[in-house]
DNA sequence: GCCAACGTTGGC
DNA sequence: GCCAACGTTGGC
């Protein structure tokens, strides 16, 4: 089991959108990094789900549903789409200010390449960060 | 709206 | 292969 973050601008598409929609294609990654890290996503990996300009906080978790597929919205070049569904939102949404305070989350991708859309998070990471939102799977 | 950080492009 | 110019992202 791996651990991702993903993200998203809430108003193109919010976590709440992907509740009501049970499940999305994650398509549209035009960053190499962002494309190969969701090319090393596995069915059933767990990824964090953060709201982008609006919001900047982590407000829900999502799993893998189908590993990467060419990406239909792209016209040209070698890239990449996966699926995932709704797992919960989290009882407490944890924003980047708290995130970048927590001494264990230094070296979070987050923090450290803040452009990077798809990046993976250590389990440790990955579980702290639940236990800041109050979430237990 | 501004600007810093980063990635990409293209001239040499 | 280097680097300047440019575009994009995203926090503030």
């Amino acid at each position: 089991m791996q651990y991702w973050l993903i993200k998203s601008e809430p108003d193109v598409y919010s976590f709440q959108q992907l509740v009501a929609d049970g499940s999305t294609r994650w398509d549209g990654v035009r960053n190499y990094q962002a494309r190969n890290n969701l090319r090393a996503m596995r069915l059933g990996d767990l990824c964090l789900f953060y709201h982008s300009n609006i919001g900047l906080e982590i407000v829900g978790v999502a799993r893998v549903i189908r590993e990467y597929y060419p990406d239909p919205t792209a016209t040209e070049g070698d890239w990449s789409a996966v699926d995932v569904e709704a797992v919960c939102a989290l009882e407490r949404p944890v924003p980047l200010r708290e995130i970048k305070e927590h001494p264990a989350l230094r070296q979070i991708g987050l923090v450290r390449n803040p452009r990077l859309s798809v990046m993976p998070l250590t389990e440790r990471e990955f579980n702290l960060l639940l236990e800041l939102g109050q979430m237990r799977l």
